[in-house]
DNA sequence: CGGCTTACG
DNA sequence: GCCG
DNA sequence: CGTA
């Protein structure tokens, strides 16, 4: 993935695409020769993301008269007068110039460009004059993107580069099996030789004031490399360049265009590997204080997914089989900012946060100042009110959005029945309850009757929509635990998953359940039945029992009912369904995607390897392959070695290891 | 411009 | 809609 | 069309 991040040129078929964006960049913006005769080093992440960045970042570069060079981990070395943005105490820092010169540097359109750089010279600073003249810094991705958004050379020293011996993620490099990869640093200290205080005092330093939060100290090299994007991005810089840009591609693509369709990479390459790189944990997003923004977008993506389940026809192309592409840009954009390390800010600009593009950003920005935004307040309009798309399109489905989600919040009510019941007037319970009459549309002998399930949902809705409580969970747990053992053997393993585990409030409970040596089959059937018979598990006549999973409703003693799923693992596909059924549904959306474009397929069962047309289970019958179909083990993997933990599976896959409360990707 | 998780009743 |  |  390095290698083909580093190989810059198909990639940058991609760049016209962003042309229509930057409605608000300055046109008379043109590059100031700031950086003239100034090598700029900056440390080569392995993060795609930034990868994809960098490309635009030392095209502006060149523009303003200085060169980027990127260093491989362990490859070249910045020259050694190269001024360390981390300075030692004693080494020579950059002294600020440009400070004083032009605070408002940006508005005048390099007047005093050129003499800059001479009123510069006059101090012999540690950034030491290289061969011809040239000056060298070695700094983070953070000064290249705020000296280019500023178009002033900011000093070095309060951007030092990153530690070249933090642990980041490369695809190859991951998850070595002693070290966690997710190393947290206060605890992680004593391995690295420096102080706390002092590592934590040059991540600072790396990310920036505006950048920096406290819980910043704890994250692991990865996750801090991925935050680098920053609030005060360069995408002013930028818009000059695409438009150079985009008539270079154009004549590349006409001669490109054979070699082209040669090349396609894998799609989805990329975006998953830093969606698997991010830690999604609710708790640290509250202290951040991002979670309104979280809240807002997965509303919005719950709205979407109201209208049209996750795959729709479209009616005007009639295209078959489209993704609910909204509902998952909500949830993917919600992910990132529950991921992001520091409080946004309403300056906010497209393509700071994967996933966040100039349309998010902007409804981020609105919820940010407003709390709402104005597709949020159009589906909460109970009246008729259509939500317009970013084209200025009213979207004539999108009505009753709000209303149709809590229509589908309810167990047996799906996107087509909430739908009906709005179509036919019904804007609240009440009303579905009435017209649920004898003699009504959706009574029996109506046009629409409703399922015994739906009647049932609709009559305990109360109980059924809010959270259970961590003792009813207990008391779930315990009937399923008492009844595996009566109906089976003793030594049923019983873990809680799904929202419970992540988290603590979920609406409902999730068992996954196995036993270690006696089969599983057929247990399935005879606990629903036992529970039944105990009158623990509510009957509905249908969706009560899979092939491997109960899915049902529980009485609790106090005589409420929640709802509660449990599945039954034999023993060889238990770690596998824990990664599944503990999600989120997003993160393993991630995950599998991240999977697919290594050739691999995760599943709740196991993890197999597609191999032309055949396909083996990995690692028991053979090594995960690399690109070039060659066996490729990850570290401290070989034949014979089972998967055995759920941190197995994240080796398997090259993805670090997550915490259950780290995958709350909502 | 194609792809967007993956399964089961 | 966002990404490659 | 429903479920995770």
């Amino acid at each position: 993935m390095e290698a083909a991040a580093g190989a810059a040129e198909p990639g940058a078929a991609a760049l016209p695409k962003r042309l229509k964006l930057n409605p608000s960049a300055p046109s008379r913006f043109s590059a100031a020769p700031f950086l003239k005769g100034i090598k700029v080093f900056v440390p080569q992440s392995g993060i795609p993301y930034l990868s994809t960045k960098a490309k635009f970042w030392s095209a502006s570069v060149r523009r303003a008269g200085g060169s980027l060079t990127r260093l491989r981990p362990g490859g070249s070395k910045p020259p050694a007068s190269a001024v360390q943005g981390r300075g030692h105490p004693g080494s020579p820092v950059a002294a600020s110039r440009s400070r004083g010169s032009s605070p408002d540097g940006s508005k005048g359109r390099g007047e005093g460009r050129s003499d800059q750089r001479g009123s510069g010279d006059k101090q012999p600073k540690g950034g030491v004059a290289g061969e011809g003249g040239q000056q060298l810094q070695y700094v983070s991705h953070q000064w290249v993107e705020q000296s280019l958004a500023r178009q002033q050379l900011l000093p070095p020293a309060d951007y030092p580069p990153p530690d070249p011996d933090a642990q980041v993620h490369t695809p190859t490099a991951v998850a070595r099996p002693p070290s966690r990869t997710g190393q947290s640093l206060g605890s992680g200290a004593a391995s690295g030789g420096s102080a706390p205080s002092g590592e934590a005092l040059q991540r600072m330093r790396w990310l920036g004031p505006q950048l920096w939060h406290a819980r910043c100290a704890d994250m692991s090299a990865n996750e801090l490399a991925l935050q680098a994007g920053g609030p005060a991005a360069a995408a002013a810089a930028v818009l000059p360049l695409l438009l150079l840009l985009c008539l270079l591609c154009l004549l590349c693509l006409l001669c490109l265009l054979p070699s082209l369709l040669y090349l396609r990479l894998p799609a989805e390459a990329c975006r998953a590997l830093h969606a698997v790189l991010a830690v999604y944990s609710r708790k640290r997003s509250e202290e951040i204080g991002n979670e309104p923004v979280v809240k807002a977008l997965s509303e919005l993506s719950r709205y979407e997914r109201a209208l049209h389940d996750d795959y729709f026809t479209v009616q005007e192309t009639g295209k078959q089989d489209q993704v609910n592409h909204r509902a998952l840009r909500y949830s993917r954009a919600a992910s990132a900012v529950r991921a992001c390390a520091y409080k946004l800010q309403p300056n906010l600009r497209g393509g700071q946060l994967p996933f966040v593009g100039d349309v998010t950003a902007s409804q981020i920005k609105d919820i940010l100042e407003s709390g709402t935004c104005q597709a949020l307040e159009c589906f909460r309009r109970v009246a008729d009110v259509a939500v317009t798309d970013s084209k200025g399109r009213r979207r004539r489905d999108s009505v009753g959005g709000a209303t149709r989600a809590l229509f589908h919040s309810l167990p047996g009510v799906g996107v087509q029945a909430a739908k009906r019941w709005w179509d036919l007037g019904c804007r609240c319970f009440e009303d579905v309850e009435l017209a649920a009459e004898p003699g009504g549309p959706l009574g029996q002998g109506g046009a629409f009757p409703l399922t015994r399930d739906q009647r049932f949902s609709l009559g305990h809705r109360g109980d059924l929509l809010e959270v259970a409580i961590p003792g009813e969970v207990r008391e779930m747990l315990v009937a399923v635990q008492q009844g595996l053992e009566a109906v089976s053997h003793p030594g049923w393993r019983v873990e809680l998953v799904g929202g419970g585990r992540r988290s603590a409030a979920a609406h409902d409970a999730d068992f996954l359940a196995t036993h270690p040596s006696q089969p599983v089959s057929g247990v399935v059937r005879r606990l629903r039945d036992r529970l039944v018979a105990a009158g623990r598990l509510v009957p509905p006549e249908r969706g009560i029992c899979w092939f491997d999973h109960i899915y049902g409703v529980f009485r609790t003693a106090s005589g409420k009912v929640r709802r509660m799923d449990v599945i039954i693992a034999p023993p060889d596909e238990f770690c596998f369904a824990l990664v599944g059924w503990i999600g989120s549904r997003t993160y393993l959306r991630f995950m599998r995607a991240f999977a697919k474009d290594q050739g691999l397929y995760l599943n709740s069962h196991r993890l197999m390897q597609k191999q032309g047309n055949e396909s083996f289970v990995v690692p028991d019958e053979r090594s995960p392959l690399d690109k070039a179909g060659q066996e490729r083990w990850p570290p401290g993997w070989g034949p014979g070695r089972r998967v055995e933990c759920e941190r197995d599976v994240f080796e398997l896959l090259q993805v670090p290891y997550r915490e259950p409360h780290e995958r709350d990707a909502p």
